[in-house]
RNA sequence: GGGCUCGUAGUCGAGUGGUAAGACGUUCGCCUCACACGCGAAAGAUCUGGAGUUCAAUUCUCCACGGGCCCACCA
């Protein structure tokens, strides 16, 4: 029986005789692949598994049809959850080249697992193409896009706002900030308008902050505060001045209506400042130490809100205290409320581009169509640049130095990739505008900008290949990251290139657990491919992820899908097993036997052509959901229980004068089969090949993918794309198939009515069918006699089709 | 608050301007010489609700209700 094993042999041959190898020097037009490099983080996810699955079926089906596949796989290595587990293994103590070295042997490892978990599912990538995002030649590639886009002034540094946990002293990302709510105090302060003895009234929840109060803002269409904006008040405690403007985001019916901006209190602040060009306070330390607050300097936050609040009682600025809930962004691991703190970074800008990232989005096939409006709607929100730089030290060096008295920025040499400027010389001295002291950089890469180049370094960029001209042909990837990976990887492609990355883009969606929520460690609903690896072969897999539904649309795992596609698998297997029997015993015909095809043999046939024709088209289209439904449907339904049950009797016959039409059989059954395998080939390599190897010495890899063609006429038929012509009937051979089976059909339902088995003689039928059947059923008394069992079948002509059965 | 997406038999899930694949489950029968991981049969859907366009809507439009995802806001 079907296990593994038979996996790892056909995977071992297929790699042993080159089967998967990209031909830098082929003819053949080329196919190229961009996946998704994994971050590694040890283990493959269900989401992966199923993008890896999915996208080896299409450079399956592309190399069948003629295409010189170049299919890389990557890895994501840089990144934070690595230094997370570095640290947990050897502390703190590291120092940074230690402990970057500890990261790579981290990567590697859990590489090598995810890489054989890949492997498992059968993914056909060329090895020799495999990239790694912390290998000196990818580094050096990064290094040279970004000092690429700094000459096209593209690349600045300037002190920005970032998201910061105080606690771990350090920069966060958006990604690992989580939400949660929280009671707090909205606090009513009185701030005095400036000339005059009138009060001010606004509400906060941050009164820690006042310090760093540079402005207050009301919203213009509010009529109680219309009157005073490009006035100034004074902020309580401190005494300074501060300027009432108007901005529309302002809520008139949250607090009094006026708020505090303060930077940063929050991110509403940062958008202010920006919008308004308000004055920077640098209100907190990196250790979230109040910082210019006067007394309260050098206090923690909390300690400081409550010494903050008794002053403003004291002074009587603070008329009242309202419980509220609120939600603060957090630091996923520690818990800590996010502040954002003001820091020299370095930025891409990208606020120009959002226009022309839109339009080379449109130029792009994307799979499913709606999933472009993600791109376009992130697209339209982009409020200020890109912020490159982390607090990392598992990161891309950004190959610049700066100066450390004017700031002027002094790249490194395009030639001397890839470059640590911790560690090496700058190509000058010092500074070339005022002789000061060059400083290396500290900071690292944020991971989107090693990952954003993905096409372009599987192309060879910067000097193509001949056979590999950007733009790749396809990328898949999750919907959840269009607004990172793809969003900076077109923006990307078009800075370097003035191209887009890819003609067309796969974008799935999620596998959720079967409680119908994301999976997740916490939930316990989570589902490992290497925990599937372990009850189903590769190809029940592959098979469950093609047949996962629409593509785009959310799938809940389910042991049942799983199931279904193994007794598939399963089913192929055994049909093969009775075509073999069949034709040890008839012999394989080396031509088509054209004159001897009987009606049914006809009628598969052309089943089957409409089948590749339906196929192809779905593969094309990339919706892998069709073509397996398509090709299981048929063969499951019309071959295996209506063609092989029909021609059983013929298989099976002794008869002399049977001979010609049993090798008719014959051939069909061979046909049907071996070319059935190569549809699906591409979704389920291992049992197909493993099947196909019954029959022939000739790998599957490598062979033509079936051609369909059009009939011209409804009396003719198609096999291997070749139009032949009969005249045993003289309607569609399609509408006669049904129609015969029809009549079996109502056998059997006669036969189960009376709790008979289906291999039970009957007496006969009577069969009334209008005129244009007639012949065709005429001819078709012996099958039907063969096939039900029955003694005798009479044909009639009426005007409504009827079947009389005789038990 | 905004955008996208979905709402089809007990469950999962395709699809179409002319009343709806398939799977699982259920019921009944069959160990029919490839397969009981199977074969045959049966029951089960007013395609979330309402309005509109149309000769005709599950399919198009609008509204409502209900899921999901993303974004924004939360002073």
């Amino acid at each position: 029986m079907y296990d593994s094993a038979i996996d790892a042999k056909w995977d071992k041959i297929w790699r042993d005789s080159k089967a998967f190898l990209f031909d830098e020097k082929s003819d053949k037009p080329s196919y190229i692949i961009d996946t998704p490099p994994p971050f590694t983080n040890g283990a493959l996810h269900m989401g992966q598994a199923f993008w890896v699955c999915y996208i080896d079926s299409i450079a399956r089906y592309k190399r069948m049809q003629g295409f010189n596949v170049l299919y890389p796989q990557g890895w994501d290595a840089h990144g934070f959850p690595t230094e997370l587990a570095v640290e947990q293994k050897y502390g703190k103590g590291l120092g940074r080249d230690d402990f970057y070295k500890k990261c790579v042997e981290e990567s590697m490892g859990n590489i090598a697992n995810m890489k054989d978990e890949m492997l498992r599912l059968g993914a056909s990538f060329d090895s020799r193409y495999e990239y790694l995002t912390i290998s000196d030649d990818y580094v050096s590639k990064v290094q040279l896009s970004v000092l690429q886009m700094y000459e096209n002034k593209m690349v600045y540094r300037a002190v920005h706002p970032v998201e910061w946990c105080v606690s771990c002293v350090t920069t966060i990302s958006r990604e690992q900030a989580e939400e949660r709510q929280e009671d707090t105090n909205l606090n009513y302060l009185d701030f005095k308008l400036s000339g005059s003895d009138k009060k001010m009234s606004i509400a906060t929840t941050r009164p820690e902050l006042l310090h760093a109060c540079v402005g207050v803002a009301v919203n213009p269409n509010d009529k109680r505060f219309s009157g005073l904006i490009g006035k100034t008040v004074t902020v309580p405690i401190y005494g300074n001045e501060v300027m009432i403007f108007g901005d529309e985001a302002v809520d008139m019916t949250f607090g009094t209506g006026a708020e505090m901006v303060c930077t940063f209190g929050d991110k509403a602040d940062v958008s202010m400042y920006y919008k308004h060009k308000l004055a920077l306070v640098d209100a907190i330390e990196e250790n979230g130490n109040l910082k210019g607050a006067g007394k309260f300097t050098g206090m923690k936050l909390k300690e400081a809100r409550k010494k903050v609040i008794e002053a403003l009682k004291e002074a009587g600025a603070l008329t009242k205290q309202e419980k509220i809930k609120h939600t603060v962004k957090i630091h996923d691991r520690c818990a800590t409320p996010i502040e954002f703190l003001s820091s020299m970074q370095w930025f891409i800008k990208i606020k120009d581009s959002a226009q022309k990232i839109k339009e080379l989005g449109g130029e792009i096939q994307w799979v499913p169509d709606f999933a472009l409006q993600r791109l376009e709607d992130w697209s339209n929100f982009i409020e200020w640049d890109w912020a490159i730089s982390r607090n990392r030290i598992f990161g891309t060096p950004i190959p610049f130095w700066h100066c450390e008295r004017c700031g002027e920025i002094v790249p490194a040499d395009k030639g001397k990739l890839p470059v640590d400027t911790l560690k090496q010389k700058p190509p000058l001295n010092d500074c070339p505008k005022c002789h000061g002291s060059l400083a290396g950089e500290t900071n690292t890469l944020d991971g989107w900008v090693d990952s954003s180049i993905t096409p372009l370094v599987i192309c060879g960029w910067p000097e193509n290949r001949k056979s590999t001209v950007p733009p790749a042909s396809v990328r898949i990837q999750g919907t959840d990251i269009i607004r990172t990976w793809a969003f900076y990887t077109i923006f990307r492609t078009w800075a370097l290139t003035k191209g887009k990355p890819w003609e067309s883009i796969i974008a799935h969606s999620m596998i959720l657990g079967s409680d119908g929520r994301e999976m997740h460690k916490s939930l316990g609903n989570g589902v490992y491919p290497a925990e599937l690896l372990k009850k189903y072969t590769a190809d029940s897999i592959r098979l469950w992820v093609a047949l996962s539904g629409a593509i785009g649309k959310d799938k809940i795992f389910s042991y049942k899908d799983m199931d279904f596609a193994k007794n598939f698998i399963n089913k192929l297997y055994n049909s093969a097993l009775f075509v073999q029997k069949g034709l040890s015993e008839a012999g394989v015909p080396k031509t088509e036997p054209s004159k001897d095809l009987g009606i049914f043999d006809i009628w598969i046939l052309n089943e089957f052509n409409k089948l590749v024709g339906r196929v192809t088209k779905s593969y094309d289209s990339y919706n892998l959901y069709e073509a397996a439904n398509a090709i299981i449907n048929f063969y499951w339904h019309d071959f295996c229980d209506y063609y092989i049950e029909n021609v059983k009797y013929r298989i099976y016959s002794k008869d002399k004068s049977m001979e010609r039409s049993k090798h008719a059989a014959a051939f069909t059954l061979n046909y049907v089969l071996l070319n059935s395998l190569k549809l699906i080939a591409p979704i389920a390599p291992h049992a197909t090949e493993e099947i196909n190897s019954m029959f022939s010495k000739e790998s599957l890899m490598g062979q033509k993918f079936p051609v369909h063609k059009e009939a011209p006429h409804n009396m003719d038929y198609v096999i291997n794309g070749v139009v032949f012509q009969s005249d045993i009937v003289d309607i569609d051979f399609a509408d006669v198939g049904a129609l015969l089976n029809n009549v079996i059909g109502e056998v059997r339902k006669a036969k189960a009515k009376e709790h008979m088995a289906l291999n039970s003689e009957i007496k006969g039928i009577e069969v009334t069918v209008p005129r244009q059947y007639l012949k065709a059923l005429e001819q078709s008394k012996s099958e039907l006699i063969e096939i039900c069992k029955m003694k005798e079948v009479k044909v009639k002509e009426g005007s409504d089709y009827a079947v009389a059965i005789n038990i």
